[in-house]
DNA sequence: CGATAGTTTGACACAGCTCAATAGGCGTGG
DNA sequence: CCACGCCTATTGAGCTGTGTCAAACTATCG
């Protein structure tokens, strides 16, 4: 009976239905059919804070969505020094297609929940269904972009600027339903100072030391380390110096 | 009689007959009547030194591949401080398909001589050959990844790392036909100690001391402020960090 | 041969790093 | 419920790598 629902709704299995990749992310490129076969080899499943998605070096055999929760990408120097190269939100999609191994360590920043699927399944996929190259072309220009303007913020921001946009970064991202018009945001930081800081290629003392700044300054109010008050979203955007 | 000459060679164009990117980049995706089309609506031009190729917030109405020469991708603050977000060698593809505007600045670093062909006429192709979204795809990636590399440089090099890492970039991209085993590599920087400040997030000074150090220490030879000799690639490749 | 643009070198200042101590939050166990 | 320990974050003091400002040097070109 299940099987049957979940079949005959508009052909859009149950596992999607309420997904928010099959709109905004990658699976929105498929046909009905097409998502169904991807849909029977997916799996729905949590990655606890803190856990590896993905090693450095490692053989990549599933894709995933991201459904919930914030997922780094970082890279390490022998030394162990660390650089966080990008953050990815819901419903981004997680995977280098055309290589097999990954040059990137992905590991959940938060509990993250996911929808993962054989990349096998996923490649053969974009051969017969060329929307789906589509997508992945978007989601991977996107990115450049994203990446290219944090090169700016590393390499030409100072460090208070770099910690208010940092700030920017995730009120952005973090919900992305909130009205763009509205001036108060407030949002869980998804990272340690730690992690804030091999993002912004500083030391977790300046992070720290740059965030009293802006709450003495009275720009942001933060109760139990994570949770930060925006009162007028234009002064923190007036702090990150673009 | 050119004409004829040109068609019946295979089908390729005289336009394309040597050029780089019908083997190594997008335009190996096209099929000959294709590659016809698009060359028939291209044409070769040289950009001089310095000058833009495409401005911040301006309208994108061609495409380009780099066929000789180096471009580089700035951006700027709005005070002025600028960071070079990436280099593109030959046979690089130049432009932002799906959006109208760059966000971005290309700017000739050396001569560069590029093959040029209307956004529509390449847009059009992309529907109706998946393998060119696939090239572009491809190369997408090879820049984000390029990109992800070059954050970790930003973010947690030393400025002694970070001209090395330059170094080890410029020899590696500006000759591709050199044999990566040669211990021994000399090529001509295509930027000025400016430009390389402006892509390694420091002043020109400190590059500046930076090179003469590495040069007091032998590790390379700088004639004419432009040439440089490496006699051991792996001495500059130990200085890089990574 | 002088003008111009790019580069190097020097002296000093300061942003951000290092090291160290303190404070706060939270779960565990008595 | 408090005491304890652990982990994360904050704060302080001093140091250092890189930036700033200024001057000298070098190549190129009319």
């Amino acid at each position: 009976m299940e099987l049957r629902k979940d079949i005959h709704s508009d052909g859009i299995p149950l596992l999607c239905e309420s997904c928010q990749a099959r709109h905004r992310g990658v699976c929105g490129a498929l046909e009905p059919e097409q998502l169904i076969a991807l849909a029977k080899a997916s799996h729905k499943h949590v990655v606890k804070e803190g856990e590896e998605l993905i090693g450095d070096a490692e053989r990549i055999d599933v894709y995933s969505n991201v459904l919930s929760g914030v997922v780094k990408l970082t890279k390490t120097l022998s030394d162990g020094r660390q650089q966080i190269v990008g953050l990815q939100f819901a419903p981004d999609f997680l995977g280098r297609p055309f290589r097999k191994e990954s040059s990137i360590n992905a590991e959940a920043a938060t509990d993250v929940s996911l929808c993962s699927f054989p990349k096998a399944t996923m490649d053969r996929m974009m051969q017969e269904q060329p929307g789906l190259e589509h997508r992945l072309l978007q989601q991977a220009l996107i990115e450049l972009d994203d990446a290219r303007d944090w090169m700016v913020t590393l390499g030409r921001k100072t460090a208070a600027e770099k910690v208010a946009s940092f700030l920017m970064l995730i009120a952005r991202n973090i919900d992305p339903s909130r009205d763009p018009e509205r001036r108060a945001v407030t949002f869980d930081l998804p990272l340690t100072r730690a992690d804030i800081a091999d993002f912004l290629g500083l030391t977790i003392e300046t992070v720290s030391r740059q965030l009293t700044r802006l709450r003495t300054d009275n720009v942001i109010r933060i109760e139990n380390n994570r949770h930060v008050f925006v009162d007028d979203i234009r002064r923190l955007e007036a702090r990150a110096g673009n």
